[in-house]
DNA sequence: TTTGAAATTATCCCTCC
DNA sequence: GGAGGGATAATTTCAAA
């Protein structure tokens, strides 16, 4: 009996073959199933299958391209830590984060235990972009205490976590 | 004439066709020809020569699986600032750091101007593999002055930039 | 450049091992 | 759970506008 509707994490068993196919996936994304199978070693039924099962499971959650943000016009990324007022309401910070997380310039949004309360990865035209990012976005918010502003001079990237749910 | 070894960033010009197969292709990876043809509002085997275009041009740089960290055993993210010393060599940092970002752990790297010379985000599977990597991989290396680790309680992603080249 | 249509492949479901 | 086979659907090439 397996419950459809899982809210919360319940363990995964993955076993040689999936973590083959997950290793295969990982880097490469739109791989047809012939190849993946022939990769790891199944039937291309198989393999069809398994990445299903991996897809229900919640293992892979979804199929990301990777974009040359240069090419979009953005070529500049920055790093920004946010710091927040100790004395911001929970429901304030809940509601800013939402709307930051959901701004075009986001790329990504970590949410942290330590110094800062979380960092920003962000993708913008030129330097006055980012002044104007974090100006209009950031510190004009009550919530926020203080941010720091990092450019990102060079960007290396393994794999893609999901988001968190 | 095309130059087929361009190591230097041109110009790319992307059209309105170009940008709304992006769109779609950025948060699914691996939707079907046929159905990006028709979310752009093109014919399949046009969407099929854009596609193959924006990789030529290196604006698609690749496609990637979104995998949940915690199915692979990694239940715990973190983001470590690293500070190196004034004095290091630099060839000894270009080493290191290409090290570290070859880690099984390491998820990301973001080589910075600021406090912080670089970040990395990493997926560890308990609190105490975060020290683990922290010792092993940072304090260690001659290079680096200190480090600061935040764990990750929240994480979202709007999109995927393409690793610097 | 874009397209429609043809040739080739792949996907996907069903059945059997 | 894995593999085989076959109907369906996709991708890819190409000629033409």
């Amino acid at each position: 009996m397996v419950d459809s509707t899982k809210d919360i994490h319940e363990p995964v068993v993955l076993d040689e073959i999936d973590r083959r196919l997950l290793e295969v996936l990982k880097s490469d994304g739109r791989i047809s199933n012939a190849a993946l199978a022939e990769a790891a070693g199944i039937a291309p039924s198989t393999a069809h299958v398994r990445l299903r099962s991996l897809q229900d499971r919640g293992v892979v959650t979804g199929f990301l391209t990777s974009i040359d943000q240069r090419s979009l016009g953005l070529g500049l990324q920055a790093i920004v830590g946010v710091t927040l007022r100790p004395g911001a309401r929970q429901e304030s910070i809940v509601r800013f984060s939402e709307e930051v997380r959901n701004l075009p310039q986001v790329l990504q949004v970590f949410f942290l235990g330590g110094t800062d309360d979380f960092i920003v990865h962000i993708a913008v035209a030129d330097s006055s972009a980012i002044r104007e990012f974090v100006v209009e976005h950031l510190s004009a918010q009550p919530s926020v205490a203080s941010t720091r502003t990092s450019v990102v001079f060079d960007y290396h990237r393994n794999g893609v976590a999901a988001s968190f749910q």
